[in-house]
RNA sequence: GGAGAGUUGGCAGAGUGGUAAUGCACCGGACUCGAAAUCCGGCGAACCCUUAACCGGGCGCGCAGGUUCAAUUCCUGUACUCUCCUCCA
C-alpha cells in the first residue's frame, strides 16, 4: 500500500512513477478527490463529538447535583444523530478512497527499465556457458523424466487433474535432495528456517498483497464465515509472521527461509507449458524472506539474489539474471530481479526465481513497524525470493545434465543428498 | 465438537453507565565525589484530523455491531488464550 500522505504531497511524482505501471493518472486525481472530501467531513464530525464530549460533561455534572438537563440532553440528541449521519457518509468514503489505494501497485525504483511487459526488462549478467549437445538432441524433461520412471503425469491428471504430478522413486528423492540443499545452504548464510501454516486467512493474503486484487489466482478452502487459502508462496506465512507486530531496531534484520508446496490456480495461463514441471497447481518451493531497515534495503535485495544464484552456481546450471520493466514487476515490488535457467530442450532461459524489494509497500498493508533508538516507529522494508523452485530446479537438472542413453547424471553437490546415487538410470 | 474463565498503556493490575486508579519500568530534577536507595516532577500505546512545528482536537479498554445525551461498564455476534471434557495423528 503507497503512503496516503505522499500521494497528496506530490501528486505529479506519484502520478508519474504510476504511469511507469500503466496506471491511468487520473486514478490519483479521483483519489485526491475523495481524499480532500474525506478530510472536510471529519472535520465537521469531530467538532460535532467535541462539542457532545464538553455537554456530556456538562450533563453528568448536572445529574449529580441531582438537577434538570433535559434541554441538554434534547440538544445532543440532536447532534448525536447528525454525527451518526456524518459518519455513516465518512465511511462511505473511507472505503472509496481505500479501494483505490489497496489497488495501486508499488512505486517501482529509478534503476528499473521503464516498459510495459517482459520485452522490455533488462539483461544484468549471463553466468555459465549452455552444454553444447553436439552428439545428440537433448530431450525435454517430462520426455527424460516418464522414461526414467521418475515422473508420472498421467496418473496424477487421473487423480487430481492437469498441472499436477507423481514424483516416484529416485526422482522424489532428488526432490528431496534439492530442497534439503538448499534449506541447508541458506541456513549457512544466516537465515533461520520456517515451517510455517499452508492455509492462510484473508488478512495474511491482503497483507502481502495477493488480496484483494489477485483472489482468482488462488484456491480457498473451508466455509464461507472463515475461508482460508492455500497459500501461493511461502512468503505469504513469512511476512505476515510479524504482522501488526512492533519489533526493536535489534532484532534486524530478520533473515527467514522455508519449504512449502505452493497453490496456484494458474486462472489465465491456459495453453503455456501445458506439459512438464514448469508450470503447476501445486509445487514446492523454497523460499528467502528479509525484514530490513529501509536504508539497507537495496544491499539486501544484492545479498538476496546472490543468495538464490549461490544455488544455481552451486548446481551448475547455466543461468541470467534480468531485471524486471516497470510493467512486468510484481505489484508489491519496487524491483525484481529474475533468474532464468537455461532450458536445453526449448533452448531458452525460463524463470526458476524472482528476487523482490517490496520496500514498505508490504508493510504499510501489513502494519510491519520497528522502534529505533529514539522511540520512533518505521515501517520496515521486507525482501523476498526463491531460492528456488523446486520442480522447476528438477526439471532444468533433467534437462541440463542428460545423457545420450537417457540417463541423468546428478549434480556433485547433490549426489551425498541422494544416499550417493550419481546417477538415475532408471533401472531399477 | 462441548463447558467454564479470561483479553485494559512496555509489564503487572483496578475500574458494572458520567468519560481509564495504582504499582513497576521509563524520562527529567533533588540528594551524592559517583552510584544505589529515597524524595519531587513528568510521560502512559498506536492511529486520524489540524499545524512549518509546538499546541489543540478526535479516536482509543481483543474485534465488529447495537442500546443511550453519554459505554471499559448494558445487549448481540465473533476471534484468540487458558482450564476441563470429548475426539484424534
Amino acid at each position: 500500500m503507497l503512503d496516503l500522505k505522499l500521494i497528496r504531497q506530490k501528486p505529479d511524482w506519484a502520478k508519474q512513477k504510476l504511469a511507469e505501471r500503466q496506471i491511468d493518472p487520473k486514478e490519483i486525481d479521483d483519489l485526491l478527490e475523495l481524499d480532500a472530501r474525506r478530510r472536510k467531513l471529519i472535520i465537521e464530525t469531530e467538532t460535532l463529538k467535541k462539542q457532545r464530549n464538553e455537554v456530556s460533561k456538562e450533563i453528568a455534572q448536572v445529574k449529580r447535583n441531582k438537577g434538570n438537563a433535559d434541554e441538554q440532553i434534547a440538544e445532543m440528541k440532536n447532534v448525536g444523530s447528525q454525527i451518526k449521519d456524518l459518519d455513516a457518509q465518512l465511511e462511505v468514503l473511507n472505503e472509496n478512497v481505500r479501494y483505490i489505494l489497496v489497488r495501486l501497485p508499488n512505486y517501482p525504483d529509478d534503476s528499473v527499465p521503464v516498459g510495459k511487459d517482459d520485452t522490455t526488462s533488462r539483461e544484468e549478467r549471463k553466468v555459465m556457458t549452455p552444454r553444447k549437445f553436439d552428439d545428440f538432441e537433448p530431450q525435454a524433461h517430462w520426455d527424460i523424466g516418464e522414461k526414467l520412471g521418475i515422473l508420472d503425469f498421467k496418473r496424477a491428471a487421473k487423480v487430481s487433474g492437469s498441472r499436477f504430478v507423481y514424483y516416484k522413486g529416485l526422482g522424489a528423492r532428488l526432490e528431496r535432495a534439492i530442497y534439503n540443499f538448499m534449506l541447508d545452504e541458506h541456513q549457512k548464510e544466516g537465515y533461520e528456517e520456517i515451517l510455517p501454516p499452508y492455509l492462510v486467512n484473508n488478512d495474511s493474503m491482503f497483507g502481502t498483497g495477493q488480496f484483494p486484487k489477485f483472489t482468482d489466482d488462488t484456491y480457498t478452502v473451508l466455509d464461507e464465515e472463515n475461508p482460508l487459502t492455500l497459500i501461493p508462496t511461502a512468503e505469504v506465512p513469512l511476512t505476515n509472521y510479524y504482522r501488526d507486530d512492533i519489533l526493536d531496531e535489534s532484532q534486524l534484520p530478520v533473515y527467514f527461509t522455508a519449504l512449502t508446496p505452493c497453490f496456484r490456480s494458474e486462472a489465465g495461463s491456459a495453453g503455456r507449458d501445458t506439459r512438464g514441471l514448469i508450470r503447476m497447481h501445486q509445487f514446492n518451493k523454497v523460499e528467502m524472506v528479509k525484514y530490513v531497515k529501509p536504508e539497507t534495503s537495496w544491499d539486501e535485495l544484492e545479498k538476496l539474489t546472490a543468495d538464490a544464484e549461490e544455488i544455481l552456481q552451486k548446481l551448475k546450471l547455466p543461468y541470467h539474471v534480468i531485471t524486471l520493466s516497470s510493467g512486468d514487476a510484481s505489484f508489491t515490488s519496487a524491483k525484481t530481479y529474475d533468474l532464468e535457467v537455461w532450458m536445453p530442450e526449448q533452448k531458452t532461459y525460463r524463470e526458476i526465481s524472482s528476487c523482490s524489494n517490496c520496500t514498505d509497500f508490504q508493510a504499510r498493508r501489513a502494519k510491519i513497524r520497528y522502534r529505533d533508538a529514539d522511540g520512533k516507529l518505521h515501517y520496515v522494508h521486507t525482501l523476498n525470493g526463491s531460492g528456488l523452485a523446486v520442480g522447476r530446479t528438477v526439471a532444468a537438472i533433467l534437462e541440463n545434465y542428460q545423457n545420450a542413453d537417457g540417463s541423468v547424471t546428478i549434480p556433485e553437490v547433490l549426489v551425498p543428498y541422494m544416499g550417493g546415487v550419481t546417477k538415475i538410470t532408471g533401472e531399477k
